[in-house]
RNA sequence: GGGCGCGUAGCUCAGCGGAAGAGCACUACCUUGACAUGGUAGGGGUCACAGGUUCGAUCCCUGUCGCGCCCACCA
């Protein structure tokens, strides 16, 4: 017995525990064998992550492809797992010290501190898997990796040394993106511009040699005026022209600055003089490079100002000045500090021409919150640009193809403008660069000035290679630091054993990330999964994750795997809230979907989120709509009690195509239709079209129209026509758990069981690898008959509703003059039109009874007897307001039929159509004047 | 500055070249033997605006006005 209501929380565990346990999430099960391979690869959520709705949706849509792919009979590979996002994490457990009041990362040292992340990540590693699990997601478990896994660290390692080896690797020294608060080099991508109140400074520097003459600069960062090295104008403003060759001495600290020629000074921007601060900004770095102008950094790595001993800085400065031994004060400030007291010098000393207030947009670090600073390192980088060349090619090419297309421009404009990928990180926890560094030889001794760099899978590897190197013997030690001790620079000899110190940096989360694909299906070990599933099939994520990792994966995936990892891209939307805010910690207006799952159920959810997955559009999600896909639920499983009640149990090897009843003949050919459109749109990404068919299917058709058109016969003691009958609707209720599974897998699961036939166990759904597939459509003729119950019941309801009648008033139905075949089919459905519009009897003849309603219904008149309850004026107006309607009809396609052109150019089954429904409406007026007149003549 | 997208019923959104749709909300009626998490019927829209293409435009093109997002940009 089907239990009176569905109770999800009471359900969902269990079932999910039994797929689990049954192993049919996995891939590769001896009954899929022979079938064709289909592979997703999951998004893999942060270990610190617990699941948002975002993960509801991107893991609702690939659960929908998974389950629909299994069950078509392939043979599916959800590969699920986590990354150990590098900085998140690191900051997390960073703050559980701090909360703890236990030593910080600094002083627990790294091998300890790295110990407390993988103890972090043991403890609550699982949470988000545990939190997919509920939402219903069947990945293979058995094959959950983590991007810090031994083996997905093999494989980081072998890309990283091959890439150096290929010269698409390298270290190099430049302007990075610096986070001040996290003290390291982060990349474009994760650089946030935001958009603050500042001011723009101008500032007057004196022009060398002329007494009264400055050339003004205007700056939004006075702070960094100590690391000017030059200034420049456009070489075609007049204004500045006679300058260009001379030199401004820079205020405060007295250096010489040349005044170069330059199309980047704007002469439309500030005072069309630019000073040149090639340390501490991208665009002056360039000028600086093309006028050879020295680097002078004049920052720390905190942003703090760095004067003394900073021989950049002091070279060249005129000595003992006073003006400058005051700026030497300024030496460890911050740099915001710093920046109000050299606006307070530069006025002090009357070179403050003026001070604007603007807008600009300051780049912050997105996971510290800090505006970043352009800082000289070292870092290693990747040659983003060739390796763009063939990911971008793949996808003009349609190796790989976006859903919604629209992204492919989105895609292009990234790849063909792509910089160099900054992948090191001053970090701890994350996959340590396989670099290992000694002093460079400079003849027979040790270059301080140099190093020498080891790259290499292993350290035995990298030492062999400095042996070799060195002829000598290398001793590992912990940095460089310590390696100075060791070396006695200057000594004649080379020191016995050679110190060698490896790269401490990490790198970039998304470096591993991006061989997420083939990694994780064993590379670069030659494995059966790599051969059965790479490529996979479909990547499912959101847009603001292409450039971070979808592109990357093109990269990476054809270079080390000479082909795309994925054959299609699909993005979905964001999930905002109900007033399409994004959601946010901070703005306090997260929708939990755990809290959805606990309060209507993993299956309600799920069907929300897939019915409003239109592509290329954001889904503001409303609790209300949550609430109508659960009782959605409940209708489902209402029908299926239905089901039970009445005696439809499934019938063994029943064919869908042999029953005679019309009705089954319709719902079979209903049920067909319905499938097609289902498949079909899942298998074109249009989720929400998916689950609006199968709504639709379910509840307008099968609920509202075959159910209740089957109960005279269910209730009925024609016993032929109540076997073809329960067995047909047994065979529907089947065909929908089915099509709803991927949707709804809970609920279908379970009354997929509890409909089995007593004393019988079914198969799970899951396996069952009997998706509703498309034959030729059964039965186009039983619409004419079943359409036309449905309008002639609509018709009578209608007017019921119209004149107040309530469900307590019995009417009588009579047919006006129709047709023997109408007249047939009324006989058939006595019992059911009767029913469901609540009528005694149902005669014919040829004139409607004297006060009647008159009814056209597909072309024939049925008339409702509802003497001195009808107002024969209301009942006329109502008649001439409908013929008005069908006069319009008729005018609206004359007018088209009339125009010659419309003839001659429009599609002939569109005309035809057109004199078709013309044909229909003047029947229909016809009947209606003829309607009119027997009121008339009975009134 | 470059690019993408969106303005359709009160709300949230489908549709996107051949007679305006759904869910929710609203109104009226209904404890009819699956379901009140329900049933039946209904009200409600010059499909942002202006041009153009077309036999025909909510749908295609151009422009305008609103709104959102991405990329670039600390003068």
């Amino acid at each position: 017995m089907i239990d009176k209501s569905y109770q999800p929380t009471d359900v969902e565990g269990r079932i999910y525990a039994t797929w689990e346990q049954s192993g049919a999430f996995r891939c590769g099960r001896a009954e899929s064998a022979e079938a064709a391979p289909y592979c997703i690869v999951i998004p893999p959520p942060n270990v610190t992550g617990s699941l948002h709705m975002g993960h509801a949706l991107n893991n609702t849509l690939q659960d929908v492809l998974a389950r629909f792919e299994r069950m078509r009979g392939r043979d599916v590979l959800w590969q699920p797992g986590t990354d150990h996002a590098g900085i998140a994490t690191q900051m997390v457990v960073e703050r559980q010290l701090m909360e703890r009041q236990l030593p910080t990362r600094r002083a627990l040292g790294r091998a300890a501190f790295l110990e407390k992340v993988w103890a972090w990540k043991a403890e609550s590693g699982g949470t988000i898997i545990n939190q997919l699990k509920r939402i219903g997601a069947s990945c293979d478990w058995s094959r959950e990796r983590f991007t810090m896994d031994e083996g997905l660290s093999k494989a980081v390692l072998k890309v990283f040394v091959e890439l150096y080896r290929a010269g698409l690797i390298y270290k190099d020294k430049r302007l990075v993106n610096w986070d001040p608060k996290l003290l390291t080099a982060i990349s474009d991508l994760e650089v946030q511009q935001v958009e603050e109140k500042g001011h723009l400074w101008h500032f007057r520097y004196p022009v060398e040699g002329r007494t009264d003459t400055f050339i003004t600069v205007a700056t939004t960062r006075p702070e960094t005026m100590l690391g000017d090295t030059a200034v420049a104008v456009h070489p075609d403003d007049p204004r500045y022209r006679r300058l260009i060759g001379k030199f401004a001495i820079l205020p405060l600290v007295g250096r010489r600055l040349p005044i170069v020629a330059d199309s980047y000074a704007d002469p439309e921007k500030g005072t069309g003089a630019v000073k040149i601060t090639p340390a501490h900004d991208f665009n002056d770095f360039e000028v600086g490079r093309r006028h050879d102008l020295p680097l002078v950094s004049v920052l720390d790595r905190e942003a703090c100002l760095n004067l003394e001993g900073n021989e950049a800085f002091l070279d060249g400065l005129p000595e003992g000045s006073a003006e400058l031994s005051e700026t030497m004060q300024l030496h460890g400030i911050d740099r915001y500090v710093a920046r109000k007291q050299i606006v307070a010098r530069m006025d002090a000393l009357g070179l403050l021409a003026k001070v604007e207030t603007q807008q600009h947009v300051v780049p912050h670090g997105d996971r510290s919150g800090v505006a970043i600073e352009p800082y000289l390192t070292d870092q290693w980088y990747v040659d983003a640009k060739k390796l763009a060349v063939p990911a971008a090619a793949a996808v003009r090419s349609g190796r790989t193809t976006f859903v919604p297309k629209q992204w492919e421009a989105t895609y292009f404009n990234w790849m063909d403008n792509i910089q160099p990928w900054c992948i090191s990180r001053q970090l701890w926890w994350g996959h340590q660069i396989p670099a290992w560094y000694g002093w460079a030889l400079d003849g027979d001794q040790l270059s301080i000035a140099k190093t020498q760099i080891f790259v290499a899978q292993t350290e035995a590897e990298a030492l062999a290679e400095a042996r070799d190197y060195y002829k000598r013997d290398v001793v590992l030690v912990a940095s460089l630091d310590d390696s100075l001790g060791s070396v006695g620079f200057g000594a004649d000899k080379l020191p016995e054993t050679i110190p060698v110190w490896r790269d401490e940096d990490v790198l970039d989360t998304w470096f591993s990330s991006a061989l997420w694909p083939f990694s994780t299906l064993g590379w670069p070990e030659q494995t059966r999964e790599i051969k059965r599933y790479y490529p996979t099939n479909a990547l499912v994520t959101g847009f603001d994750i292409i450039f971070f990792w979808v592109a990357r994966m093109m990269m990476m995936g054809l270079h080390f795997m000479k082909e795309v990892p994925f054959h299609t891209v699909y993005i979905h939307a964001l999930v905002r809230d109900e007033r399409g805010a994004k959601m946010s910690k901070s703005k306090g207006n997260v929708i939990d979907p755990l809290g959805l799952i606990d309060e209507f159920g993993a299956d309600a959810l799920r069907f929300t989120l897939a019915a409003m997955a239109a592509q290329g559009r954001d889904i503001k999600l409303s609790t209300q709509r949550v609430e109508g896909y659960r009782n959605f639920t409940t209708k489902l499983w209402n029908a299926a009690r239905f089901a039970e009640m009445n005696g439809c149990a499934t019938v063994a090897d029943f064919d869908p195509k042999s029953v005679k009843q019309t009705l089954n003949r319709w719902i079979a050919n209903e049920t067909q239709k319905a499938s097609i459109e289902i498949t079909e749109a899942i298998e074109s990404y249009r989720f929400n079209e998916a689950a609006g068919a199968a709504y639709r299917f379910v509840w307008n058709i099968f609920c509202d129209w075959y159910l209740e058109l089957s109960k005279p016969v269910l209730l009925g003691d024609d016993n032929g026509s109540k076997d073809e009958t329960r067995a047909m609707v047994a065979f529907v209720r089947d065909e929908i758990l089915k099509l709803l599974h991927p949707f709804m897998p809970f609920i279908t699961e379970e009354l997929w069981h509890v409909t089995a036939a007593p004393g019988t166990k079914r198969a799970s759904l899951l396996t069952l690898a009997r998706w509703p597939h498309h034959t030729q459509l059964l039965d186009h003729a039983s619409e004419g008959e079943i359409g036309w119950i449905i309008d002639l019941v609509t018709a009578i309801r209608s007017v019921r509703a119209e004149m107040n009648l309530t469900f307590a008033t019995e009417l009588v139905l009579v047919l006006v003059g129709v047709s023997a075949e109408t007249a047939a089919r009324a006989e058939r459905w006595a019992d059911v039109v009767k029913r469901l519009s609540r009528l005694s009897n149902i005669t014919v003849s040829q004139n409607p009874p004297h006060g009647s309603v008159q009814l056209v219904v597909r072309g024939e008149v049925v008339a409702l007897p509802l003497a001195g309850l009808i107002d024969v004026e209301a009942e006329r107006a109502r008649l001439e307001k409908e013929l008005a309607r069908s006069q319009a009809d008729i005018a609206r396609i004359d007018a088209k039929l009339g125009n010659a052109d419309f003839v001659r150019r429009a599609p002939e089954e569109v005309v035809e159509g057109e004199r078709e429904k013309r044909e229909e409406a003047d029947a229909r007026c016809r009947k209606i004047v003829e309607a009119l007149e027997r009121l008339a003549r009975m009134s």
